[in-house]
DNA sequence: CTTGACATTAACGTAACGTAAAGGTTTATA
DNA sequence: TATAAACCTTTACGTTACGTTAATGTCAAG
């Protein structure tokens, strides 16, 4: 067990900081004693180390909080991501260095830059980042693979399954003109819930996490778009009503 | 000259980064409209492109601001400084891939690590990132060296120059009890600006920088501690005093 | 001459902590 | 055993570098 001060230290962060990621809900202590002071297990150490590769790639805390809070996060994974996202920082630098030596030449009049070239290496795609990581949030496929639940299930089964889901997307289209807040509308959320089940059992912070990711991750909006256009907005808000319901 | 969108575009930051620059004093455009259009000419583009490098370095705007600032800045300079530190921090991502992989190691249980290497690479003399940079600061070998004034004067000269310097700053330790805002240490105030002329002659605000310089940089301070140790940040308000009382 | 893409200022919002302030706890040492 | 140094706590306001409306003015093209 480490004391805020040792792991600050060993990590090359504050206590501050450490305090703010416990508020923040993003890295807990794995014991709190009777005099309020923070304990830090072995665990703690691992996750810290992943928060601060996220960071060192510019990622919101909110979303390395989301990442790192999905089901199936997988560290092993998620580390080989670091190396290729890590990888195209040292392209990114590689490139501005070359951009510093065009410049110096530049100025001493061997050599002629256009405008644009001078800035080559700031913002080139800069999102592509950590796309990498943020893309392994929200990808359906992904989540569904990398499930034990899903994975047991009989090929009927997961058949059976999908169908099931498509009639709730298809009965929450038709309740939409109710309105989010509907006995309808929220009766079939309370199905969506039981349904969502048979993958993983998320809490109520993740059910809603789940719901706005239909409007975030592309891949997933396209799917609902396919069924309605406002589906994926409207099951943000249904959702949302729903959790705060429950609370 | 480009309008802001076109800047903007180029360089890959957004219109109201600009207007932020301009707004703090850090990137004036080149010329406003009568419609209050903001125009930027070519000199803008190296001077964003400065600024940019800085802001890679994680240098706050205000440093940024105070080293552009300055009368010897020197761009070519900059530009071979700047090469150093983005090659540290080629070195730094180098050293958390190799951190990545051991916890990769780690993990598979093919090795074993110490709770401090599982930081390597983060924080290791953190501050070393963009010290290069701040060194130039208010590096007196630095300013006086680099100063075209300076080197004009002959060496008995520059003696006396360094004789007068010596005498004004114990002067000031001598007029310290009567309190930064009184007549007697004001006119030494005046007397230690007109000293500064002979290496070049700053406005109001750059004066203040000065002044402020002799506490915050280590070797600066650490000579004025040889004449007496509050005599740095005396002289930091006693400039206060004088800047506002001009204004 | 209108429409759409651009520009402006003003002002409030936000993220990730920094930085006191005011006070309890633990540990080393005299 | 006392007491200081070094730690810990919560509370709360401050800061940096913009993002984000909102309300409005301007310019280029059809």
């Amino acid at each position: 067990m480490f004391t805020v001060k040792q792991l600050s230290k060993m990590a090359g962060v504050t206590s501050r900081t450490l305090r703010h990621y416990d508020e923040i809900g993003l890295l807990k202590p794995s014991r709190v004693g009777d005099n309020g002071y923070r304990y830090y297990g072995e665990e703690s150490l691992l996750r810290l180390q992943q928060i601060l590769f996220y960071r060192e790639l510019d990622m919101p805390l909110e979303e390395i909080r989301k990442i790192m809070g999905r089901r199936d996060f997988d560290m092993l994974k998620a580390l080989e991501i670091h190396k290729e996202s890590l990888g195209k920082q040292m392209e990114r630098t590689k490139r501005l260095l070359v951009t510093v030596d065009n410049t110096i030449n530049h100025l001493k009049g061997k050599k002629i830059m256009s405008s644009k070239k001078l800035f080559e290496g700031f913002s080139e795609e800069e999102q592509e980042k950590y796309a990498l990581e943020a893309e392994q949030l929200y990808d359906p496929e992904t989540v569904r693979e990398s499930n034990r639940k899903w994975k047991a299930y009989s090929a009927a089964k997961k058949e059976a399954i999908l169908a099931e889901g498509q009639t709730i997307y298809v009965d929450m289209v038709a309740a939409m003109p109710k309105g989010a807040g509907s006995r309808e509308v929220q009766a079939i959320v309370e199905r969506w819930r039981k349904h969502m089940d048979y993958f993983w059992t998320p809490n109520l912070e993740q059910l809603l996490d789940l719901a706005n990711g239909y409007n975030d991750d592309p891949k997933f909006k396209a799917n609902f778009d396919k069924i309605h256009p406002d589906l994926a907005e409207f099951m943000g808000q249904a959702v949302k009503v729903y959790v705060e319901g429950k609370k």
